[in-house]
RNA sequence: GUGGACGUAGCUCAAUCGGCAGAGCACCUGACUGUGGCUCAGGUGGUUGUGGGUUCGAGUCCCAUCGUCCACCCCA
């Protein structure tokens, strides 16, 4: 029996590695310099935890989760989305501490299990990188993590990031729009698609959402969200609007993002980057004032954003931004008989404990085959031993770029190639 | 969850109407008996995704299944 992976998953090859290496790193060195700090939450969740705060309705919820039962009996969800897990963890343990004004910045990077039918840039596994900014409603904080999710896509050569802008409102305000909203969607409900008839009833803000041509016509005529906003959610708009302003960054308003978690007030934004087809969507995020509460923690506000990894190296791909051949480095020891082998294991073993990347080729074949396996393999350096090298107590040393070779004395081999 | 396209060597792809499974790259060996990259020569490599069916004969036609991709849907 041969096994292959499930559908939808993929495995991260040797040769695919630096490139997430080089995302995740790019991700925590900025998440330093925004003073976020790392959290890593468990892989799976009480299931409630996301069926309550993305909400029964969402896709996520209704048709999506990796949901099974251990032999305790108890019901467990592989991550579903990243923000329910690391508000429950600030709750579980105090992050917040005694000072209730105070804001608790963490950051976490997680692979993320979606059963939904695969597609390029879309798995049934994938990894996000997020940031959740906790304890604070001032729009400057919308704007830092907004800040810091474009700083991410430039520092990794994405520059065609569009933000795209909105406001859901907050339990004040969003009843009374979905009460205007249906309204003016009263008369042309047999025009809806069915998916949004359905929504008519459940969950109507969702229609808004919906890329339907016939569904778009008629939200274009609907009042918007954004202009029925209360005092306080506009003025936070406004605030996040100056704060954009301040740090130079563009957007665009658009009032069909909904977005398909539940716990969205406020704030809603998404990143889209041209030439990825139909998944064009790199990021995204939100503010979630009532999400702390909802999780059984004092009520405190939040705001945060995730970020497809794969989707930000697709991307990277379509721009022709993939990694260049890797810089040579360590040493390959070559030997001629069986007897310079035994002493260019040892020489190995003695470079290894020195620091340096060293390695054999076992198949013991021709020097030129040597060479060959050193040169395509990515050595630095040769070290050739043969029977006049072990004659004189010397070894040869060739460097792979130039072709150069220096003799050397087999005492003081080690601390040449450490400095080569 | 809906509709569609495609699965042939490690990779990229050929194979006419159903008639001997091929090329380039890569890999191995040699030309060069102790010197890589360039060149040249030779060579290894296949259950044509899998399982059935039709046929004298199936990579090719039919059915099923698995997978990938595209659009929708959804989302990151």
């Amino acid at each position: 029996m041969r096994y292959r992976r499930p559908r939808g998953v993929n495995d991260i090859l040797p040769d695919e590695v630096g490139q997430w290496q080089r995302a995740e790193t790019a991700f925590r060195r900025l998440c330093k310099r925004y003073r976020y700090r790392e959290i890593r939450t468990p892989v799976f969740e009480q299931t409630g935890l996301f069926t309550r705060t993305v909400g029964e309705e969402s896709d996520i919820v209704r048709k999506e989760m990796y949901t099974f039962e251990d032999k305790g009996g108890h019901s467990l969800t592989l991550r579903a989305e990243g923000t329910a897990p690391t508000v429950r963890a600030f709750i579980e343990n105090n992050l917040q501490g005694q000072d209730r004004e105070r804001l608790v910045k963490l950051y976490y990077i997680a692979p993320i299990f979606r059963y939904d039918r695969p597609q390029a840039g879309r798995y049934r596994q994938h990894h996000q990188a997020g940031v959740e900014a906790i304890g604070s409603s001032n729009p400057a904080v919308d704007a830092e993590v907004i800040d810091l999710a474009l700083a991410f896509y430039q520092e990794m050569g994405l520059e065609d990031v569009q933000l795209r802008l909105n406001s859901v409102g907050c339990p004040k305000c969003t009843p009374a729009y979905v009460e205007t909203l249906k309204a003016a969607l009263g008369a042309h409900v047999e025009e809806l698609c069915p998916d949004c008839q359905r929504r008519y009833e459940r969950n109507p803000l969702r229609i808004l959402d919906c890329k339907q041509p016939a569904c778009r016509r008629i939200t274009e005529q609907v009042p918007k969200l954004l202009d029925m906003l209360c005092d306080e959610c506009r003025e936070h708009f406004e605030g996040l609007v100056a704060a954009l302003d301040l740090l130079g960054i563009e957007y665009v308003l658009d009032p069909h993002i909904v977005r398909g978690l539940d716990y969205y007030t406020k704030t809603a934004f998404e990143f889209v980057c041209k030439g990825l087809g139909a998944q064009d969507s790199i990021g995204g995020g939100g503010r979630y004032d009532g999400l702390v509460e909802q999780c059984g923690g004092e009520p405190t506000p939040g705001v945060g954003f995730g970020i497809g990894l794969e989707r930000v190296l697709l991307a990277r791909k379509a721009l022709g931004l993939e990694e260049g051949e890797p810089a040579r480095e360590g040493v390959l020891v070559a030997a001629l008989n069986d007897e310079a082998w035994a002493e260019a294991i040892k020489l190995t073993s003695e470079l290894r404990d020195a620091g340096i990347i060293a390695d054999l080729d076992y198949r013991r074949r021709s020097l030129r085959s040597q060479l060959r396996f050193a040169n395509s393999e990515g050595f630095a350096a040769t070290v050739i031993l043969g029977e006049d090298e072990l004659a004189k107590g010397v070894v040869v040393v060739r460097n792979m770029q130039t072709g150069e070779q220096q003799q050397v004395a087999r005492t003081d081999a080690v601390e040449y190639l450490r400095n080569f």
